[in-house]
DNA sequence: TACCCCATGTAATCAGTTACATGATTAT
DNA sequence: ATAATCATGTAACTGATTACATGGGGTA
């Protein structure tokens, strides 16, 4: 029988496990760091899933260090459901936008504050824009791992571009007319 | 004491009951049509949130009509809560985008087949762009609430430009080295 | 010695999805 | 007559968020 196939945040941290040991601390941090602009985790959604993932037998405790470090080793059935998801077809992505609903209401707050959230999120944008542009600054693109972070940092880079250029161009979009 | 306050899908609900008396069945469809594309939300979904918003207060049964329908008002409290919601700040987005996953992972997949699963996702897309294209053609701009739906379809004319624009460039980000 | 960061986790709740059950009404 | 659509809802589950509890170890 086949078991159930795993979810994209397990797979996730399957995918660093690939890459040695590493405790529920560890995946935290490294996928709040690697991935964390497009898939959002918190720590007490990897710990949870951490005791599923050693139940199902995906991983096994290693030895433990100190200050109670419980890393994890994957195993071949890891590797095995690992596999199984990224061969198959990633679905489409979601986005939940709160300025949108926000606008698609607009009808109910005046002009001056819809300004103001409008900028505010600006704000929030441009920041990321310039980080991305500072990661990308750094990035060595020569090995296979970097050109991977390379394409999703383009992406953001993209994204964060699309997202300024329409907000710039809402003032006029929403110009009251005669 | 204030009642906590609502969630966004909860507020785009009340936002649409302004406009009428409307069912569950209306508010889906509704919903699917004018912020399905930002907004997902589903029928078993809706039907709680309008429980829960009865409960509080926040709408009320009107005059039941042919076939079950059971359309809901909104009160001076649903008003109230829709107002103070309208006019707090939006959190930022959220994107979760498997294939971006798939991506960061791309090291365990052949080029061949991640050519596959890119070209995949490329139709849909490009499928989306011409379905924004067509109803900008559509869309009257001159009334108030045509203007809100503009500022957000032109979102979407972006977003999927800019993800159309990143996939096609991104052979060549991920093109192998000497 | 006090504080901050590392590191584990639990509890409670909220939000969202999938699948199913049920029946009325309208259109063909 | 029957198929499609309108319309309501429940059940079961999965996923995600927030808040809290606990303590070790390093550093100032």
């Amino acid at each position: 029988m086949n078991s159930r196939s795993i979810n994209a945040t397990v797979a996730s941290l399957l995918g660093f496990l690939h890459e040695g040991p590493m405790t529920g601390w560890d995946l935290v941090t490294t996928a709040q760091h690697r991935i964390g602009a497009f898939w959002a985790l918190t720590q007490s959604q990897v710990y949870r899933e951490l005791s599923g993932m050693s139940r199902d037998g995906l991983i096994e405790p290693d030895t433990p260090g100190p200050r109670d470090r419980k890393p994890y080793l994957i195993t071949d059935a890891g590797r095995a459901a690992f596999r199984e998801w990224i061969e198959s077809n990633p679905r489409s992505e979601q986005i939940r936008f709160p300025l949108l609903l926000t606008l698609a209401f607009a009808e109910h707050l005046t002009r001056a504050r819809l300004d103001e959230i409008i900028a505010d999120h600006r704000r929030t944008h441009a920041e990321r824009l310039e980080d991305y542009r500072h990661k990308h600054a750094l990035l060595d693109t020569d090995s296979r791992g970097d050109r991977s972070r390379l394409a999703t940092l383009e992406f953001g880079l993209r994204y964060e571009t699309a997202v300024l250029d329409w907000m710039d161009r809402l003032p006029e979009i929403l110009r009251d007319r005669p």
